[in-house]
DNA sequence: TTTATAATTGCAACCAGGTGCAATAACAAT
DNA sequence: ATTGTTATTGCACCTGGTTGCAATTATAAA
């Protein structure tokens, strides 16, 4: 279901704003961070405001139309068939390691066996002590 | 080894401001918020400034001195000691399923041998769908 | 097409947390 | 005990994100 007939559904408004920002996400190659949401969305429509950008946003996570993760310290947004990846960041050096996905998938099937909750595994950022740090105390 | 002497033996300064943030932290039972934590110092000693116990706190956890954790989208800080567990938050309806911890066992164990990465899983949210909000789109 | 109504917007004010900088204080060396 | 060095503090200001509210607008019903 596109994300403009499940707002539909839900009796939500097709507001351009809206339109607009669930465009924006769509066209996107990669994802896209708050801020570079209403810096393209101000572009073409002026004096959108931030806080409809943001509620939005925290409108279509809600729905599932779009992914909010974190990558290092900053909130990202994106579509679903964006590529993703998971990080792996040191408390102490703020070192970022690139993690294969494939080591969350066990985890991620047993959360849906025992919880039955579909856990958003799009973009993950573990934070932890990389080997130098770890060792170098 | 003492946050004390992990702080002595960097050649960082043991200010009455750290000292007490340090206490602060070791004597309470659960984890706390960095507000509450801002509270309780300048209930002993006024004056002291906000950013200080932010910094004193990032301090603490690059040394492995506290944990930083976020349970439903605030920052919580505590000690190794402290009981820790594991939430699933639904990004629908903002509920909050408690998780058994074991789960994530298997997971730390495999960044250890993959990547010598000591994952900080004293306190996990996971975002998703829960049950109900996942079969009612 | 007009009207009613409920959702949405923009605004302004707010919040937690972070940062650059000059003044201060802890500690080491004398 | 005094001094010099360097880390740390408090301050003022900034940032990303949130909220309450009155004005506006999309949509359904008449």
């Amino acid at each position: 279901m596109s994300c403009v007939s499940t707002l539909k559904a839900k009796g939500l408004k097709l507001t351009p704003q809206r339109m607009m920002i669930v465009d924006i996400i769509h066209d996107a190659k990669e994802h896209l961070t708050a801020d570079e949401i209403i810096r393209h969305i101000q572009a073409n429509m002026p004096g959108v405001n931030k806080s409809t950008v943001y509620r939005t946003l925290s409108l279509l996570e809600q729905y599932g139309c779009v992914y909010k993760s974190e990558l290092s310290e900053e909130l990202i947004y994106h579509h679903d068939e964006v590529g993703h990846h998971h990080h792996l960041m040191c408390s102490r050096c703020g070192n970022i390691i690139k993690c294969d996905e494939d080591l969350f998938i066990p985890l991620k099937n047993l959360l849906m066996e025992k919880y039955g909750f579909d856990a958003n595994f799009k973009h993950i950022v573990m934070s932890g002590f990389c080997e130098k740090c770890k060792n170098n105390n």
